[in-house]
DNA sequence: GATTGCGTTTGTCGTGGACAAAAAATACAC
DNA sequence: GTGTATTTTTTGTCCACGACAAACGCAATC
């Protein structure tokens, strides 16, 4: 440890608002409403807030993303957050979890990062790119999530494991060299989104289909997705939204997209926070889950057939 | 958030600060000093910023990443602000130029990735992994910036140009599997950093030379590198810092992380925001460009003999 | 079961003053 | 001329606390 570990280190608010994500505005609102947390002040005036506050925080902003609400646990004592973990773990008990997912799921740790790659490279192999997708991929993914949340995995962990899927999803979609097949699929996520494993998982389902997808990414803001649609004379604008984004967002951005995209452009949404959201979706094929990818894909080849000649 | 398209979009404060990276507090300290940006209010007050003031920030924000001063740009005219373009764009021409990115550059559009993706791999397989990286990828990256400071590139192709270069390096990085030799270094970059090329390119040349490399990808708060630096026993710390990254809290952030560290872990800091700053990084190793780490490894391995027996 | 309406909760935005770190400008020594 | 202190200006961040609209939970209703 470093020399000083026998003092208290403390941070200032905006050490505090990157460690936790929580914005500077939120942190002192809470301070106002709750009485937590209760920073220190320099000789300025400036919050200081000490390691155990920080630890503190960050166990909250967890329970927040598991849907808990502020006013029950910013001011809750050390006992009352734990009883809340534990409740959590034991809840999300599924009684018909896939087996397959436990021994890929052990590996998902700093240490066994080695393990992990070569066990998901052995299932890509063994499965095939679309099955490894669906059948392997997806459901240890949400393990992983949900193990986060139950406190299991550190922020690295969760990191880690998404590094190696990128790097292997990633190998697999560019060895297959660019298709030129149709539909052709323009691919990315909005400004608030940044999660980009269903994206990668959603383009290799598409690829091996013979599609010309082009992928941007994550981060692109609404008016250049309308223009690099128009500009790459794509067919279908295919967008990524986890189950961390809000849902009233996505049908707002969707809304938007879809009043900005000529009417031939078809628009796919997919991911957790559309999830059955069909009916105030008008004019965009909301995607329930990664097989129904490979539905809408049909669907539009069934209502565009191939000019003959 | 932006409204119909055919009417002049405006964008929230919030909207403003995640497109230009501009802190609130900037923008409206800019707003009362300097008079610029002066955003419409809607009913409540808010500011409402049309998009042609949020294309001026954008571009006031390259010019502030190429070294010039607020008080300058901030308030000068659009002519003023197109001089200084100018100045740079003329600058900028080096004189001996490599030749090869004049091609490659020409394919980051839209319509040409297939061109760039086979153009990039070809440039790969002929050159190798780090050869490829220090004489073809670093400077067309460098190339794209500049060019999208200037306004020849929209964001979807620098979207796209960074896609294109995953996929490629992924591909490469994943294909060297995980070699166990010394030192074990760990990479990735701090919450505010979401650039991930620097990143990649700073792997690519690693692996190669028989490191044993971990990656978190971008965003990994303070507290978890160094709760997965000690659970990994990792050897180095690498971080990465793109040129759009405050150099003052890059600073401040390293020093604090070096505190936080054991001595005998190595940090090792890179990417345009930490460019010739050694002064005030004491026991930071800064790594001045892409050949400059295969140099920091050297000192590492010199200093470091490996254990007989 | 799905929608609608209504309090409550909650994060974001507003203002303007203060201050410290960084950069520029100046003064000074060699 | 070149290098090093010292002052001055510039610049981003932080503070307080009020305001408000969107999101949420809950109940009533179709």
């Amino acid at each position: 440890m470093n020399t000083l570990s026998h003092e208290q280190a403390v941070f200032s608010i905006a050490a505090v608002e990157r460690d936790t994500g929580l914005s500077k505005d939120t942190l002192r609102v809470w301070e106002r409403r709750y009485g937590f947390p209760a920073p220190a002040r320099n000789a300025n005036g400036e919050r200081l807030y000490p390691q155990d506050q920080l630890d503190r925080l960050r166990l909250i902003r967890r329970l927040l993303d598991g849907g808990q609400r502020p006013a029950r646990i910013v001011a809750a004592s050390v006992e009352e957050l734990a009883d809340l973990v534990d409740a959590l773990r034991s809840e999300s008990v599924d009684p018909q979890a896939p087996e397959h997912d436990a021994t890929l799921l052990q590996f998902v740790c700093l240490h066994r990062a080695t393990e992990l790659a070569a066990g998901l490279r052995r299932a890509l192999m063994k499965q095939g790119l679309q099955r490894f997708v669906v059948d392997t991929l997806a459901p240890l993914a949400a393990e992983v999530g949900e193990a986060w949340m139950r406190g299991e995995l550190v922020v690295a962990d969760e990191h880690l494991f998404t590094e190696q899927v990128q790097n292997l999803l990633r190998g697999a979609i560019g060895a297959q060299a660019g298709s030129s097949g149709r539909p052709r699929i323009l691919l990315t996520t909005l400004p608030d989104e940044l999660h980009v494993l269903g994206l990668l998982m959603a383009e290799a389902m598409l690829v091996p289909e013979g599609v010309s997808c082009t992928s941007l990414g994550t981060r692109t803001p609404l008016a250049d997705i309308r223009a690099a649609t128009l500009a790459g004379a794509f067919d279908v604008v295919a967008l990524s939204f986890s189950s961390a984004y809000p849902t009233r967002q996505a049908v707002d951005d969707l809304l938007e997209l879809r009043a900005s995209l000529p009417a031939h452009v078809a628009l796919w949404a997919g991911g957790g926070a559309v999830h059955n959201r069909h009916k105030r979706l008008d004019g965009v094929r909301v995607v329930d889950g990664l097989e129904d990818t490979l539905i809408a894909l049909h669907e539009w080849r069934d209502a565009h057939p191939s000019h003959p000649g």
